[in-house]
DNA sequence: AGAAAAAAGAGAAAAAAATCTCTATTTCCA
DNA sequence: TGGAAATAGAGATTTTTTTCTCTTTTTTCT
């Protein structure tokens, strides 16, 4: 269950987990007490922006205090969804696929993957950073009878349409999926995109825009 | 260098690549043209805005007919700096870092790793799919004799602001950050944040109002 | 050839998000 | 105890992004 069911702007809630990742660094420097103004100078963030942010969470400050760091960390997680972790399958044993896999950081952000599945031979019977590798074929099934609702993709992209079928076709419900196609599916399910290229586009052009800057070679020639 | 370097959305540069991923498999199926509106229904977007979003790169259409194909792929390739790669450093040679070392992708995606670092003894000298892990103490040098401006981070999250340090030490411009961290570097600098536990927040709320809807359980108890 | 359909492109409108302004509260300090 | 400073929170404004509307162009069909 997911604290706090209103409504939230998505560029807020994508900007949660920075939240917490920041607090919980100040929970360890024993910081009982932060305010908006500190959290936006760490972040980068307009002050009155994280308030808005965390009012849509519930959390509530105290003037010229700021929020106690304990409970605003409670409030976050809550909201979030981190404090009982959703259940989910991994497609895709691959480089990305088991990177993920032995990425201790997804339980502790509400995600627990708890079987991964392959179609390679190879790789079937395989158990990576302590998840068993599983035929493709008995995703389905095992999806439905363990009411696993969250699939993460990490197929090339040749199979990504074919493997988020057979998710939707177990009762998975969201798909996190990093093979960068567009898959076609139902409009209820809900597909979050990895995006990896999309922020390589960010950097490559900002990067770009840095480098020219330093050298202003072009003197733009009317 | 990037073409057309008139400014553009921050969200519009960020659905290029889909564009030119859903561009690349009509190529192979040998289709010539290609509507917006065709682009939306793929890409579940509204066709204006594919329009407007292609606009910025320069790309021409035709009424009627809509956009080359090859064309239109080589415009927006052109806009995406993903003609003439930009090397990269990546630091971390561990899962996450060794799978993205491993991805094709990245090249042709504008971006070249050309060598890798870890300041695990254990890991230096290796060589992870075809790229070196060098000591970390030798990155700043090396990066300002080879002119390196992007530096992939990949480190776990203690040691993330200190290598990145390193990284501005060399001269590099634009940071990829996989770290669940805010790094605080000078304002030049430019960090994009991998942005998975963002990610995963909008899946896991996505996923538990999918859930909410089956189960209309919880009736509001005033 | 002329009418109809499809689509680009430009501009206007609407929606969403970020930023600014102001007020009220709380704490610290003299 | 009173004033000053810092900050939450609410509301207004501005900016950005998306969506809608209309016009023009091109192609196809009769």
């Amino acid at each position: 269950m997911i604290g706090h069911s209103a409504k939230i702007p998505l560029p807020s809630l994508k900007r949660l987990p920075g939240y917490v990742h920041f607090l919980r660094s100040l929970k360890c420097e024993g910081v009982a007490t932060v305010s908006t103004t500190a959290i936006g100078r760490a972040l980068r963030l307009d002050p009155t922006q994280v308030r808005k942010d965390l009012a849509c969470t519930g959390a509530e400050g105290r003037p010229r205090v700021g929020y106690r760091v304990d409970d605003l960390i409670v409030v976050l997680e809550e909201f979030l969804g981190w404090r009982n972790v959703s259940e989910a399958f991994l497609v895709g044993a691959g480089h990305l696929g088991s990177a993920l896999l032995g990425y201790e950081g997804l339980r502790n952000h509400g995600l627990d993957v708890i079987a991964a599945f392959d179609s390679h031979p190879a790789k079937v019977g395989q158990d990576v950073h302590g998840v068993k590798v599983l035929d493709i074929e008995r995703l389905p099934g095992l999806a439905r009878r363990m009411g696993v609702h969250i699939g993460v993709l990490t197929v090339p992209v040749d199979a990504a349409q074919e493997v988020a079928e057979r998710m939707v076709e177990g009762g998975i419900l969201s798909i996190w999926n990093f093979a960068p196609v567009s898959l076609q599916l139902p409009e209820k399910i809900f597909v979050q995109n990895g995006e990896l290229y999309a922020q390589l586009a960010v950097l490559l052009r900002r990067t770009e825009e840095a480098v020219s800057r330093k050298t202003p070679s072009t003197p733009e020639v009317a």
